[in-house]
DNA sequence: AAGTTTTCTCTACATTTGTAGAATATAGTT
DNA sequence: AACTATATTCTACAAATGTAGAGAAAACTT
């Protein structure tokens, strides 16, 4: 699935991801904005300077229609996720889990949360 | 436990923290070299540069001894790693708890290891 | 005490990231 | 066709990051 040459977007980067993410393909500056500018106020510039980086990082397409564009996902969140959770266990733990589950229970995150997870884990082991 | 506050490393940085955790307080510049080089080799000086930065940003303590240093970690791996799994829920998947699971049960993490976790969470949060 | 070695600090620089104004192009208007 | 509104691309710049040479300070040698 290739989740050792996909790159960790930078905090920006990401977060206009996860605006496209959140709507349907293909998307237009309008929808991102709408999800995006919620949480993070920005320039409407910067946000087309993303866009461009992250095109140009293969995350995702850019479509021309006239004189707006169309955006188009290249990688799913869940590969992106995949990846990245890959990466915590493996460069933060050192691939170790017994780590990896002491700061899951220490981070903060509620019995409930943790239980949840666990049973999710169950599910989706078995 | 202030996890909110915490900064995020940038690798470089973060690499040699976990050589620092990976030593007996206080440590000296050799013992760092010794585990670092092996997987990250750099010029002395950038190592250097690299202890510099993470006393500026309250990581380690800088002791000096005559010529030479000692390095005193201010945070426990323990705290980082607990601070970052926090904020790889809620920043990566939005503090879901089942996008959490499905990101790691498509990880390429075993499903042995998989189970392990979730033993393991299992004990920690009894 | 002068020279040599060791260890650190200062300075430097390319790349990446976060941010946005200036310039350009396209489409709608009159 | 000229004017205006709008969306995008170009250019710019400060801060952070990865990397390391040049210079300074401390200790060891003789």
């Amino acid at each position: 699935m290739m989740n050792d040459t996909m790159r960790r977007l930078p905090d920006a980067e990401l977060e206009v991801m996860q605006a496209i993410w959140a709507c349907k393909s293909p998307v237009v500056r309008a929808d991102i904005e709408e999800i995006l500018f919620q949480t993070h106020p920005m320039a409407m510039t910067t946000l087309l300077t993303l866009l461009t980086r992250l095109s140009e990082k293969g995350f995702i397409r850019i479509e021309k229609v006239g004189r707006s564009s169309r955006y188009i996902p290249l990688v799913s969140q869940e590969d992106y996720l995949s990846a990245q959770s890959k990466r915590f266990v493996d460069k933060l733990c050192g691939g170790s889990m017994s780590t990896f589950a002491t700061a899951l229970c220490n981070s903060g995150l509620s019995k409930e949360e943790l239980a949840e997870l666990r049973d999710m884990l169950e599910r989706g082991t078995l």
